[in-house]
DNA sequence: TATAAAATAATCCAAATGCGTAATTGCGGG
DNA sequence: CCCGCAATTACGCATTTGGATTATTTTATA
């Protein structure tokens, strides 16, 4: 089996102990190296002469947080995999490290199976590894986003085609060109428009149908 | 240990059994029903004296499909959780199925122990149990939802006032009136950020801002 | 304080736009 | 079959806008 490359960061020396006996039963596990901080763990990466397949990130940290390290490492090396690890389930935190890059996200008294199943949803899925907690978080958050009930739709499919060409910032002619209809016939349908969305210039019907989600 | 009251949905009886021989083992498990489609599913879930804990729900089914099914039984007793089990892993799919409301997403070819563990998460962690493919595209929409704060807006205030007023959908004139400056001011400003952004119109100079979130 | 950058202002021209009016075509329901 | 409706085509006119250019004043900053 192929050997899994590992750096561990954690400013406490009791956890990645705890850590690195949860992780001594895989064997194709290799730890590289392990950090105190984030400024540490950046130190050290950008003198390695191997990089980690998975770091495994504490958040709160001295000198660097896990989350600005994560940020920075990932831009720099985007093919490492972050697991953050850590007591934090609040939503703020949970959402900054996701955004900053991070590929998984642990709470901090996952079983060792669960750490193990953590690097094989990694390595052999390409996946997300994520206690139940975050997990819920995860639905959460993506439920909420577009909950907003778009009131009806009042353009014809004709005049949603224009509308998308318009959006995309392109003159009459052009769109007319594009749907293959005269120029004429694409100014009457923009007065249509007007019409029916109570605006009266180019920008006021694309903003509102930005706003209004009918176009992304 | 607690009874976990289920019921499988999907319209092929040959899964049914699949799903039933993996619940077998687990011996809380009580099915209540099943149902072959999201038609007979609410039908069933109407009449039926006891309420189910947890569905398994296929996506692609006759007469109904899952997504329509959730949507509708979650807004009559959002107290049941629903589990999507389907071969769909593409990302319109799964952000439907997420924000109809469903609680966990598992592609159909997960393990028994998968299958337990889910069922595990829902009831005792509250939970949102997925596979690591899904977990990995709920990431990647999460990443996705804050603006980028990569490319340097390169506007001046000014510029911006500008941009703003603009986006209301006015006139140069009327802009010009509304920041008290002369409408040849406005007009010289719009080439300095249409030359800055590289647009050509109004309506591209807009669009441009609103995705990049530099106006709302 | 020198100097660069931004904001202000103006003019000319050509193109694009908004607005009103009107005629034609195609299609489904009464 | 005719009606109504949406889509389409068309023209004219006044206004707005985009592009190029020049110039003065204010602000920032090295």
């Amino acid at each position: 089996m192929e050997e899994i490359k590992l750096v561990l960061v954690d400013d406490k020396a009791y956890n990645i102990q705890i850590l690195e006996e949860k992780l001594a039963p895989k064997s194709e596990v290799n730890i590289l190296f392990t950090a105190c901080n984030g400024a540490d763990f950046l130190n050290k990466l950008n003198v390695a002469e191997v990089l980690p397949s998975i770091v495994f990130m504490d958040i709160d940290m001295p000198e660097m947080n896990g989350i600005e390290a994560v940020l920075i490492a990932k831009s720099k090396f985007p093919e490492i995999q972050f697991v953050m690890i850590t007591i934090f389930d609040d939503d703020e935190k949970v959402f900054q490290a996701i955004q900053s890059g991070a590929s998984g996200y642990l709470l901090k008294d996952e079983s060792a199976s669960n750490i193990h199943r953590a690097i094989d949803d990694i390595m052999q899925y390409g996946g997300a590894p994520m206690s139940p907690q975050i997990a819920r978080k995860a639905f959460q958050f993506i439920q909420n986003q577009v909950p907003k009930k778009q009131d009806e739709m009042p353009l014809s499919a004709r005049e949603m085609d224009i509308l998308r060409e318009l959006a995309e910032g392109k003159n009459y002619i052009t769109i007319a060109e594009k749907l293959f209809i005269s120029p004429h016939t694409v100014r009457k349908h923009m007065t249509n428009i007007y019409d029916k969305l109570y605006v009266h210039s180019k920008v006021e019907a694309v903003t509102m149908a930005m706003n209004k989600g009918w176009i992304n």
